[in-house]
DNA sequence: CTTGAAAGGATCTAAGG
DNA sequence: CCTTAGATCCTTTCAAG
């Protein structure tokens, strides 16, 4: 991984789906080099994906909110929050709290049930997201 | 937004890089149609991006702490936040913690050194991520 | 790595149901 | 809002340097 790598990866992130020609361009290689550091890129796995970014709230997702849990049963919670359709990420944390898990959901009431349910595998507690300063998903390359 | 814009947004959000045709034969429709649907999912602004997932790992982002702040200077910490290469996002919450950050850094040093620079306008308590059970991006549809 | 050409896909446009 | 078919554009591959 060179200084260009990191310029194509800074800028597939913030447009996956720029063409080659337009990518080739701007980091000045000719197409056919672009397309195969991209290709490498991809086969080692440091670009991992790519994926559509959605606006939660216009997908019906109006209530978003970070949980931290103090867990109980470690494995059961895991398992509860990757099957959960609500949860968007949940990470394993070193400290006082286990687990946090951010989650969307389309009400309040929807909100309250995960929370319910969730309680059989740990003790949440849970912060209503009121805005978002910097979105999740594009990751500064500085 | 019917259910075939669902299920197209599920398909984009798991490979933004399909092909029109390969989407448009799971969903059963033409090129074309596809292609118009896909238009109006970003017009609408449904679909914000689309964006390269990377490993962190593998881009020397080997350390991962979620950050929990009782801010003392809420537009501050949030311009910190918002400028700090480290933070992949930020949000503001409601409740005894002002704002929760998710933070990558290339070592513990340059983790310590962000802890630092933020508690001039906040107090964190910093959570070190030992491990992802969802992955953050990837949005369930259920 | 580059250029240029050629083949194969993908996307766009237009006409029509 | 959809389909089909043709035209166009893009990407990828290859050869040669």
């Amino acid at each position: 991984m060179d200084e260009i790598d990191l310029k194509i990866i800074e800028l597939l992130q913030q447009n996956a789906k720029m063409s080659m020609k337009e990518l080739a361009s701007i980091i000045h290689l000719s197409p056919p080099a672009a397309t195969e550091r991209v290709r490498k890129l991809e086969d080692q796995q440091i670009i991992e994906n790519y994926q559509a970014q959605l606006n939660l709230k216009k997908i019906g997702r109006t209530i978003e909110a970070i949980i931290l849990f103090k867990s109980i049963d470690c494995k059961a919670l895991a398992k509860f929050c990757e099957e959960h359709p609500a949860v968007i990420s949940c990470y394993r944390v070193a400290g006082e709290i286990s687990y946090i898990a951010h989650v969307a959901t389309d009400s309040v009431e929807s909100l309250e049930q995960f929370i319910d349910a969730s309680m059989v595998y740990g003790t949440p507690s849970t912060n209503i997201v009121l805005s978002s300063v910097t979105e999740q998903i594009i990751l500064p390359l500085k």
